[in-house]
RNA sequence: GGGGUCUUAGCUCAGCUGGGAGAGCAUCUGCCUUACAAGCAGAGGGUCAUAGGUUCGAGCCCUAUAGGCCCCACCA
């Protein structure tokens, strides 16, 4: 038996054991027959990632699922991996090289992609470590990467494969373009946020009418040049007679038609608005009904692209500037108007987006928006908490056809090929040798790469060997659980969950366990703009793993964001000490005591009552852990530990083993080791590594609690007399400590102690526990009688159920302050009385509450009358 | 415009299927009691946003209102 320090030093002990655990393989999953499967898929960092705190939030809920069901019997399987994160490693990997005076384009595809693996390989394990550090028990060996051969495999199979069905297709349409990363993105990742700006009315003239204009009202001036047409509502008496006559775009030597569309809204602006097929989607749709022209007015930087014009190369705000002095020189500008409206910023680099028509690649969304929407109604799929299922819903209710491609070099590339000759595409594994339609034998594959989320979506069963029928997916897929935050279910959740179900006819995972933010403590988002993170390994450095991970779990509910206190991490640390303190306690003592293997038969009633609390912690523990309230859980074991276990039960046994000779000795070594252990298992998913110590210094039995089994309920355990006995003398103890604080008494200071009632059951328990108010209520002698006598009048009093507890304190007595202290009881238990009076005095509850309720009820009023009565006669026998 | 969510002790938040309001921190009072001062024993502090409704019974369910936050959305 070794014995533990002083006081709980994380750092000297969390790197030894989880290379422990490493070395000991704990960690790794296999196909087991004689096990059920339990499989988390880990949401994998992108590499160019650095562990923060939603990480270390996101980690810690997946391990202590991982850790709970491993314990439990499960084969349970914890699938890490990283991201390759297309855009967000490119943009890092050029700034590197710009750093180095090197262009992207210098290097050519070949020597960038080379580059950008040489990233990979310097800073991809580096979070991994990170979660180390955390304790995550994912099963390393498997580690991913979802450019490796097996995911990449994958996604062409995927592509190929919906590109068959017809799922996949190449058009020209108008899609979110970002003229600094130079490559489209989909719509979810172009964030609307509100910017002011201004509505500038602008007069088109009326071609063959002198004098006339049609006003327009617009927020974006320099798509002007870009204009085909004007549209008005056909139902707007004001415009009608317009309707078919030619403007002359102002700017431009072209002239445009006014034509009718119900899209236009009468009462907002001037009811006018001009049609810009290129470069809006509203008008993109629009130039689809009425045959527009579609003229492409910008470069792929976003400078316009009109040659021959003036404004020809010049940024879209310059332009935007020259524009209207252009304008407002030729008194065509009405007025400008102050107004804030929607702008679409790409979510990586906040560039305004602009909507421009190119030839992508589309996923047909309809088909397989179906069967996801199916899961969540049918119950295949749940979120918790179950708001989230809506979000799940209305996104893929309204879903728009999915733009895959990207003009970035860094991702999987689209397996297309296009015949040099007649432009014929084929997809297919590899590039064929000769065109199907012309036969020549000059193909080039398409330049672009997929969207980063092509391959993430397949990430559940990519990493388990599909495409091919392994083991590991046949056993460990479907998964189990999906632990994310609410801001990412539409980028991969969504996208999963049809992959899924259209790869492999399953749902990936039935259930999706939704996280917030950890905010600062002023409850702003931590970002490195503001620069108010915080950074999760400072925290384990200064307070340990256990003390984070509990910190990010206690207090907080699925989907609720929380702010993050040092405070809060301090308190999480004092737990960890705690209990580390309560097991230096039991273990000097299991020194003295023979070893006791086998449950003594001699328990006593408080052996009893800690063991019967702590099963059925255990049960209630499981539950909530069933139902993902896992703060809830490590709430109840906290309390558990803290005021049951070490502020009672450690306190009521030491007398026991003080005693040389005490007969039960035997008795409160087993319970107290056994009862610690229980609690080290509920708590290891959350703190493993102070309970992993503890454990593997307290026995010797097992090498590890991480392998250990789970606690279950035993009926055996079960023992409600016990605990019923034990709630009547802590209730005693804590009159007596009342009494005494209210009178300033000093520990030092002993009383003889005096209870009387006239129930012999009670006094029975009293006369077992005679120590206890000794120990814990500082009683030098304990009567214990039917009546008062004896029992002066200088005596203090205190009333609990069927009992009341004098103390003799002669000269401390105060009468006053005496009568004060009954008259508040008394009025307590007034308001009880008058409470329980009420509702048994009303019939209808008597005759429609449950019957355990009403037997609960009554108990309550015999009790309190009870009492009532005994504060009363106090209180006239200090008044005569 | 649509949807979601929140409003509980001074602060930050829990509160499971509706049955007497909880935690941490902070505040106040005593204690260095032989596991722990990162501790022990006590105390104070809440018309659970407002107004209705359902119910024997509402912090919890329903409706409306006010305020906060978030997401989605093609009003130029």
């Amino acid at each position: 038996m070794k014995e533990l320090e002083k006081t709980y030093n994380p750092s000297a002990i969390e790197e030894k054991i989880y290379e422990r655990w490493l070395e000991r393989k704990y960690f790794h999953a296999k196909p087991n027959r004689d096990k059920k499967p339990f499989t988390i898929v880990m949401p994998p960092p992108n590499i160019t990632g650095q562990l923060h705190m939603g990480h270390a939030l996101d980690n810690t809920m997946q391990d202590i699922l991982t850790r709970y069901k491993r314990m439990q019997g499960y084969e349970a399987l914890w699938q890490p991996g990283t991201d390759h994160a297309a855009i967000a490693t490119e943009v890092k990997v050029i700034e590197s090289l710009k750093k180095q005076g090197i262009e992207k384009a210098d290097l050519g595809r070949d020597g960038f992609l080379e580059k950008c693996w040489d990233w990979r390989k310097e800073y991809g394990g580096k979070i991994i470590n990170q979660l180390h550090k955390l304790g995550s028990s994912a099963d390393w060996d498997r580690e991913r990467f979802t450019m490796d051969e097996g995911c990449s495999r994958a996604v062409q199979e995927v592509f190929i494969k919906l590109h068959e069905k017809g799922y996949i297709y190449k058009g020209s349409r108008i899609i979110n373009w970002c003229p600094v990363c130079r490559t489209s993105i989909s719509d979810a990742e172009v964030i609307h946020e509100d910017q002011e700006g201004n509505f500038w009315h602008i007069n088109y003239p009326i071609v063959g009418e002198e004098g006339r204009y049609v006003e327009i009202a617009t927020t974006r001036p320099e798509t002007l040049l870009g204009d085909t047409a004007v549209a008005v509502n056909p139902e707007d008496e004001r415009y009608q007679d317009l309707v078919g006559k030619m403007l002359a775009l102002p700017l431009t030597d072209r002239q445009i038609p006014v034509i009718a569309d119900s899209y236009v809204d009468r009462e907002f602006g001037t009811g006018c608005v001009k049609i810009t097929p290129a470069h809006d989607p509203n008008d993109f749709e629009v130039g689809k009904r009425h045959n527009l022209p579609e003229l492409n007015i910008m470069n792929d930087d976003a400078t316009i692209n009109l040659p021959g014009s003036k404004y020809d190369g010049m940024d879209r705000y310059e332009a935007r500037k020259v524009m209207v002095e252009d304008l407002k020189n030729l008194g065509l500008l009405v007025k400008v108007v102050p107004h804030t409206h929607a702008v679409g910023t790409h979510d990586r680099c906040k560039t305004t987006v602009e909507p421009m028509i190119k030839p992508q690649w589309f996923v047909k969304m309809d088909e397989m928006a179906k069967p996801a929407i199916e899961a969540l109604r049918t119950g295949k799929l749940r979120f918790v908490p179950e708001s989230f299922g809506k979000t799940y819903l209305h996104w893929l209710e309204g879903i728009r056809d999915w733009c895959i491609s990207r003009q970035l070099w860094w991702g999987h590339r689209i397996p297309a090929y296009y015949c040099n000759q007649c432009g014929k595409i084929v997809v297919a594994r590899e590039m064929p040798e000769t065109c199907p339609v012309c036969g020549c034998s000059h193909l080039t594959q398409d330049e672009d790469t997929l969207d980063t989320w092509f391959s993430s979506a397949l990430w559940p069963f990519s990493t388990l060997g599909w495409p091919d029928e392994t083991e590991d997916l046949k056993y460990f897929y479907p998964t189990d659980v999906l632990v994310t935050g609410y801001d990412i279910i539409f980028f991969w959740v969504i996208r999963m969950v049809f992959s899924g179900i259209e790869q492999t006819g399953e749902c990936p995972f039935h259930t999706v366990l939704i996280h917030g933010l950890v905010r600062d403590s002023q409850g702003r988002k931590m970002s490195k703009s503001l620069g108010n993170g915080i950074d999760p390994l400072e925290v384990i450095e200064k307070y340990g793993a256990d003390a984070l991970r509990m910190t990010l779990i206690t207090g907080n509910a699925p989907g609720n964001d929380m702010r993050f206190y040092w405070e809060r991490v301090e308190n999480s640390r004092n737990f960890a000490n705690k209990i580390w303190n309560a097991s230096r306690f039991i273990m000097m003592n299991m020194e003295k005591a023979p070893e006791a293997g086998a449950q003594p038969r001699d328990l006593t009633m408080a052996d009893r009552w800690i063991l019967s609390k702590a099963n059925a912690l255990a049960r209630e523990v499981t539950e909530n852990l069933e139902k993902y309230e896992l703060g809830i859980a490590l709430q109840k074991v906290y309390d558990f530990v803290w005021e049951e276990f070490c502020d009672w039960y450690i306190e009521m046994v030491k007398p026991r083993l003080w005693e040389e000779e005490d007969a039960t000795k035997a008795a409160a070594i087993w319970t107290l080791k056994t009862v610690l252990i229980q609690s080290l298992k509920l708590l290891h998913p959350y703190i493993p590594f102070v309970t992993e110590e503890i454990f593997c210094n307290l026995q010797e039995e097992e090498e590890s609690i991480m392998i250990s089994s789970w606690p279950e309920y035993r009926d055996e355990w079960n023992f409600p007399q016990e605990e019923k006995s034990v709630e009547v003398i802590k209730e005693a103890v804590r009159a007596i400590r009342n009494v005494r604080t209210s009178m300033n008494v000093p520990p030092s200071k002993k009383a003889k102690v005096y209870v009387v009632s006239e129930n012999q059951e009670l006094l029975d328990i009293f006369e077992h526990s005679r120590v206890f108010f000794a120990t814990l209520g500082y009683a030098s002698q304990v009567v214990l009688q039917k009546d008062k006598t004896g029992i002066g009048d200088d005596a203090v009093s205190a009333v609990i159920h069927q009992a009341s507890i004098y103390m003799p304190f002669a000269q401390l007595v105060d009468i006053e302050k005496e009568a004060q202290r009954l008259e508040k009881e008394k009025q307590r238990l007034e308001g009880e009385l008058e409470r329980v009076n009420k509702m048994l005095n009303n019939e209808k509850f008597v005759s429609r509450a449950p019957e355990s309720k009403i037997a609960e009820e009554k108990a309550k009023q015999a009790k309190y009358s009870q009492m009532m009565e005994q504060v009363k006669e106090r209180l006239s026998q200090l008044k005569r």
